[in-house]
DNA sequence: GTCAATGTATAGGAACGCGATAGAGCTATC
DNA sequence: GATAGCTCTATCGCGTTCCTATACATTGAC
C-alpha cells in the first residue's frame, strides 16, 4: 500500500487510456471509476480527485465520454454516471494501439547491446 | 515520418528511461543519444534538443550519467560525451521493471469485460 | 573571410497530474 | 429537526517536464 502506486509522471499521458478502459462495457461514475482502477490492479492504480475529475470533463468535451447525473443508488450524493461513446470506442481502441507501438519501440531499444 | 513520432505528453516521464537505455554499453553524446533513439526505433522516437539537454542534465544531476567534453571526433563542436554511472545501472534496471508493472497493470484493465 | 554544418544550451510556454480544500446531498441518531 | 458523518463532485494553485524557438560556439569548405 506504500510504494506500490507509480509516481505521476509515469501516469502522464496514459490516464485517458485508463478512464477509457475501465469505462468499456459499462457505465460508470466518478469515484466508482477509481474504485474499479483500484480493484482491477490491486491497489496499483490509485487515481486521485485533482485528477479523475479533471481528465472526466476533458473526456466528455472531446465527445469520448457522455456524463449524465443521477440520484444516489445507495445513499448519498447525487452521481455523476458516464458513458463511453461510439467515438470514445474507437478512441479507446487507437489509444491502446498507441500504447502497444510505444510499449513496443522501447522495448526495442533494450535489445541493443 | 509523419505521425510517426508518439505525442509529448505519451513520453513524458519515460524520457529518463530511454536515455539511460540508449546509453547502457558505450558512452555518447547528446546529438548521438538522439540519432540512436531514431536508428533503433524506425524514427520513432524523435527526440528534441529543448527536451535532451535538459533531461540529460538532470540525469547528470542525479548522479546516473557523467558528462565530460572532448573534442571534436570528426569536425565539428566539441562534444560532451555521457557515461552511465554504476548508480545509473540500478536506476535502469529499476525503471525498466517500474515500466514493465506499469504495462502489467494497463493490461490487467483490458482483462476485464 | 564567409558560410554551412554540427553540437550544446536555455528561456518561455503549455499541458497535466496532484494536494488541498470546499460544498452539496443523503442517512442516522438523538 | 438539528447535528454529525459519510459520499460524491468540483476547482484552485503548484510543480514537473516536454516542446518550440532562439542563441552561441566550433570546425571545415570554398
Amino acid at each position: 500500500m506504500s510504494n506500490l502506486a507509480p509516481d505521476g509522471n509515469l501516469i502522464r499521458g496514459h490516464l485517458d487510456l485508463i478512464l477509457l478502459s475501465i469505462l468499456r462495457g459499462e457505465a460508470k461514475y466518478g469515484l466508482e471509476i477509481s474504485k474499479q482502477a483500484q480493484e482491477r490492479t490491486g491497489g496499483y492504480f490509485d487515481l486521485r480527485v485533482g485528477s479523475l475529475y479533471p481528465a472526466l470533463h476533458r473526456l466528455e468535451k472531446a465527445g469520448f465520454i457522455r456524463g449524465e447525473f443521477r440520484d444516489a443508488p445507495r445513499g448519498g450524493s447525487p452521481v455523476k454516471v458516464y458513458t463511453l461513446t461510439e467515438s470514445g470506442e474507437r478512441e479507446l481502441d487507437a489509444r491502446r494501439k498507441e500504447f502497444e507501438v510505444f510499449s513496443g519501440n522501447l522495448g526495442q531499444l533494450w535489445r541493443f547491446i
